[in-house]
DNA sequence: CTGTTAGCGCCTTCAA
DNA sequence: TTGAAGGCGCTAACAG
């Protein structure tokens, strides 16, 4: 791979000069501006960024540490990062970490061998590993979704208000007997769902009933199961809410199964607005969540940290929006009557 | 941020004794080797790939091209690559070209600038602006899928076969009318799986209507369209072979709205394995396709090109398989007849 | 307008 | 068992 020094000796000038035409930061006379792009061009020649980083400090990298890049919404997370962030002229690196703190911790520090500018992380649910590595560095950090000091930056998503407005839309249609179909119980977003859905119900004078909770793998899967587990309840529910829309499809697959009709029989909401969530039968109703302009908003604060600019500390979580579509409807008349009674 | 040199002073050695106990690259009396490990835990030095790669000319880390991350698919590759890379102490750059060839192009030269060890480029429709950048240096590629020069490792899918299983399914559960929702015909794996498609259907004389193929969006808005279009043809299709999952997803979204039950009135069989295909209603019938094993395999395959083994040039494509679910069945009685008069 | 030089942080002979 | 020194490829004073 060619390097300057070979550029300038092939060009007859100094690797200053040829610095200095790559990087427009001096007069160059035209001819000799001219011979040297002529030699870069026929040696193919493409400059280092190591050697450049090593030189400024700086990599034009920014480090992502997700959970799961499988995951529908930490790919839109992921694309809205990688847009802003090509824009700006950086590269993105990318870590899975799989909830597993260890793999996090040892990718973390791969990050900061590497020296990236910058990091997004989202935690998952390890948070105190990666503290002690964060806080001997010095390299902006700023947090997806997930919590985990209160001195960096933030945006996340409301999921509290995504709660209670999906309980809501179901509450004012008249059901009674809510279920929530909720995610692993260590996963913060899921907790808020439920304190937002759990304040729907109270409000409503309801209640949760714990019995109509079901913790379960945050996918197809793992709704699936969670709601047959609630339909078989002695008082089954006339409605469900799911905290991603994965495990709405899988409880609207669980329904079928069980004979019962969505929405005449049970009412379905999920949250997310996965483009597939439209195409489902029923058409899936459900919160959306603004999470590519999460990704763009956090990268952008981020870029800006990197510049050194000082904008104050952000916090703040975004909210998603009601698309009503038809896995959701007033409860079946006879069930409404059996649940006043 | 601590470099070598502090540490050395702080531990009052020389660097060079830091860089050995750092690597176990030599002996080095205990007692300065636990001071030194003293003073690098206490200044939180991590060293700094940069500095090393400069010197090593290598970065450990290997470039991802793709066309979205946002697709299942390739989030399922990203996975692949990622676990593999990871296994070996490699970290990834990723770039989503979204078929734009000058986005690509731009982001190939950033990895190249980087010195990234190897590249794995899934090309998408732009190969040509790629080749010369490739030429120029001499970075190890491999390519997933999408083939661009014949010298170049390439593991894909076998997307012919795929075309082919699917369509042959159809045809013995006795459908004589079959039409294909495919993917943008730029694309060789939409290409190819109609080839297989159109095998199947020649072998059994039937031969493939032109009519009865729609290219679309590979999403489910797109398969949404398409499958609408196909049903409303004249002579309208028994079964619909959707060249992805997603497709497949809209198309019983479709076949929903326009009043046609789904495998009785119509039957759909998709392509990929995706996991909400396993959950929707009806359930889909596809042919899975082995994405995180190419994704894995793919790496292993550079990272041995890196270490400058030479394994011979390797050129394969995976085989999916058939797996029968709820969306296909046999063709009604009244079309089967209308059909063969 | 152009060249010389000193490092950026690390590894690695070569000496001691 | 340890240290000194040169150099990886590039940038940025500092001279001329």
């Amino acid at each position: 791979m060619a390097t300057m020094k070979q550029v300038a000796e092939r060009a007859g000038v100094s690797t200053s000069t040829v610095s200095h035409v790559i990087n427009n930061t001096r007069a160059v006379s035209e001819d000799v501006r001219q011979r040297v792009l002529a030699v870069i061009d026929e040696m193919r020649y493409i400059p280092s960024a190591v050697a450049r980083s090593l030189k400024n400090d700086k990599t034009h990298t920014i480090g992502v540490s997700v959970p799961d890049n499988t995951d529908p919404a930490i790919a839109e997370l992921l694309r809205g990062i990688e847009d802003a962030a090509f824009a700006a002229g950086y590269t993105i690196m990318l870590c899975n970490g799989y909830d597993d703190p260890q793999r996090q911790a040892a990718h973390l520090r791969g990050l900061i061998e590497r020296r990236i500018d910058g990091l997004v992380l989202v935690a998952g649910s390890a948070r105190d590993e990666l503290a002690p590595l964060l806080a001997g560095q010095r390299v902006p950090v700023v947090l997806a979704d997930h919590d985990v000091a209160a001195d960096l930056d933030l945006i996340g998503l409301d999921h509290e208000a995504t709660g209670y407005a999906a309980t809501r839309h179901l509450l004012e249609l008249g059901h009674k007997r809510i279920a929530c179909l909720a995610g692993p119980a260590r996963h913060p977003a899921t907790r808020e769902r439920l304190a937002g859905c759990r304040r729907a119900l109270d409000e409503a004078g309801l209640g949760l009933d714990p019995a109509c909770v079901a913790h379960v793998a945050p996918d197809c899967q793992g709704g699936h199961e969670g709601a047959r587990r609630l339909l078989a309840l002695d008082r089954a529910p006339t409605a469900l809410f799911a905290c991603s829309d994965l495990m709405a499809l899988g409880a609207l697959r669980a329904a079928q199964e069980a004979g019962l009709r969505v929405p005449e029989d049970l009412s379905v909401v999920g949250a997310c607005g996965l483009e597939m969530a439209a195409f489902s039968t029923p058409r899936l109703s459900t919160v959306t969540q603004p999470i590519y302009q999460m990704g763009h908003a956090l990268t952008a604060l981020l870029l800006q940290r990197i510049r050194g600019e000082q904008p104050p500390r952000r916090r703040e979580r975004l909210r998603g929006q009601l698309v009503v579509r038809d896995s959701s409807a007033r409860p079946p008349v006879r069930r409404l009557l059996a649940a006043a009674s």
